[in-house]
DNA sequence: ATAGGTTGTCGAAGCGCTTCGACAGCAATC
DNA sequence: GATTGCTGTCGAAGCGCTTCGACAACCTAT
């Protein structure tokens, strides 16, 4: 291994010249530069990463908390990942992957030993265990997701309650006066997970306004799931002619049931799906869909992070405005017979 | 922060002591051991990752290289991912997450740097250039996937050339003769990612002893394109009675398609998919399927490695043997009219 | 009693880097 | 010609830990 004090001498320069060489926090002429630059090349030098974190108590690693189940939206949590991963890189900082299971001692660890600078958190709960250990740390992280009460905090997510609403809208706009809700697994709402209760208080609440009549449903994935919400719905409201799923495996599950039972898709009932933009466009109809920007949320918890540990930034929380496209699931509401 | 100095002063022995509690490396009286693990809890010690990674030469941790793209298996990917995080912490490792972005690079700066201990890649191309690169150094790693030459690499894998095989057997017990095996994404397979290639030949091989017809063709995911491939196929072979699928987002918008064209499954086709347990449960029709380990093999990968880092453990190929389950995609061939 | 082992503890060196203060050299100012 | 102010470089201290050799203290076997 290749250390500083070799570069320094092959180069016929002090340790501390290098150093600066490669942080830039002082002057060094032109030539020394050049020549120095030149050994750590030729050398193949690259810093010990451990002696630099305990010169500079800096590890230039941040650590991204991943839930550890997958019952909901398991490419949206890769896509998030990699972009973290990615944009984490461009700011020179490395990302160390922790799963749920540890809970709050894992924020405990990272914070003690110093093996992270900052923490990106995903899969946050109404009522987060981790979000005292934050407050109570110095150490800079960010949220994917809103937990009920953000002080202190620095958050990022979709506006899921503008999202339930912008959906309800869109259908109410086409006529639907009766809709309903295919919800995440039970799971996902007994755990309070804050996107899920949001979406449905934001769709409810403009429910209220339009005046449209609500039936929200829990659902598991799958086909079976799907089938047994679906005859719970129609059975319980029948005149039910708007859906808005936001399990993304009930998606397809119910487009074929609905076309199963004869029920055309947009003519009889409109589909309006909460999921990437990539699911809705390989269903078997083209979904009317608010898309879930996992990279853009990814990207910019980074950004927030990279601020705060640069000293700007300060707390707040990032909405992303949700955005509804229109595509082939969706149409005017049948007129009564 | 609290350091081991503080910890030592407050047991009253020296900081060496304090180490040897921690690491068991030598043997330590009851009494002082006792002693030492209280304070090391009252005064809530973490010992510094930065100092421990230069004075060992050890970091703890090591990496995972993800691909970057999202082609192909996300779930699988992601499952993987999760179980190789989980695994590494009970053996005391944490992970650091890198993309394929970098590419042979980043395997240089992280042996470099000494950021991990040792590497896991996924995602390895037939002749994968980050290959030379590991043979170069005395860092141990292991891949998840096939390359083309494993000499002096150690491999875990699903054995995918049986997955084929397994699969065309199936069927042809079942009395079909034509098979069309619809595949990954045209990418992948000019990528020369082995598993496609692998899966393909096995199947290949197993279906010329058995004396069946085999039409492959690459698919992208979606419906559209799985409409566009499914029309080519039953063009060019009328009389195709067998699928086999390896898109996982083909297997959907296939049955669907059959569905639609009036072709019962499995009364008149039969399909085999290879795809985790979750996803042919879920489908439309409960899938008779190869299911992907991604569990086993994340944790496969792991306990290798760590058996590496310990110097027992070997250079070799771990290959687990497939298993189709039947399910209700799959039934005899229907007899000539 | 003495030599030879064990066992438990300590002191000190050192891992490779960052960073601070010092200072030589030189240009601009009075 | 002395003073001030830069700029570029160096030496040394120290980050918090591991680990090696030393060595008391005690136990056994002669």
């Amino acid at each position: 291994m290749v250390t500083l004090a070799e570069v320094a001498q092959h180069a016929g320069v002090s340790a501390s010249t290098v150093s600066y060489v490669l942080s830039g926090k002082r002057s060094i002429s032109a030539t020394t530069r050049l020549r120095v630059e030149q050994s750590i090349r030729e050398l193949g030098y690259h810093p010990n990463a451990g002696a630099r974190a305990l010169a500079s108590s800096k590890s230039n690693i941040v650590a991204l908390m991943i839930p550890l189940r997958t019952d909901m939206y398991v490419p949206v949590m890769m896509e998030i990942a990699i972009a973290v991963a990615t944009t984490a890189r461009t700011h020179g900082y490395d990302v160390l992957l922790l799963t749920g299971e540890e809970g709050p001692d894992a924020v405990r660890r990272v914070t003690g030993s110093g093996l992270a600078d900052a923490m990106i958190l995903m899969d946050v709960q109404l009522d987060d265990e981790r979000l005292p250990l934050l407050r109570g740390t110095d150490q800079p992280s960010v949220l994917i997701g809103l937990p009920a009460d953000t002080s202190g905090l620095t958050c990022v997510d979709l506006d899921w309650n503008a999202t339930g609403a912008l959906c309800v809208e869109h259908l109410a706009k086409l006529g639907h006066r009766d809709v309903a809700v295919i919800g995440e697994a039970p799971a996902v709402y007994e755990r309070h997970t804050g996107f899920a209760e949001r979406t449905l208080d934001g769709l409810r609440s403009r429910a209220r306004e339009l005046d449209l009549r609500v039936l929200h449903r829990p659902c598991e994935g799958g086909y079976d799931a799907m089938a047994a919400t679906l005859a719970r719905v129609l059975d319980e409201r029948p005149g039910t002619t708007g859906f808005v799923v936001q399990n993304e495996s009930a998606v397809e599950p119910l487009l074929a049931l609905l076309r199963q039972q004869g029920r055309a898709v947009p003519e009889d009932v409109s589909v309006v799906a909460i999921c990437p933009d990539q699911v809705a466009t390989q269903a078997s109809v083209r979904l009317t869909s608010v898309a879930i920007p996992a990279q853009e949320m990814g990207r910019h918890a980074v950004e927030r992070l990279v601020a705060k540990l640069d000293g700007r930034g300060s707390d707040d929380v990032v909405l992303i405005a949700p955005e509804l496209t229109v595509r082939a699931s969706t149409g005017p509401a049948p007129t009564a017979p």
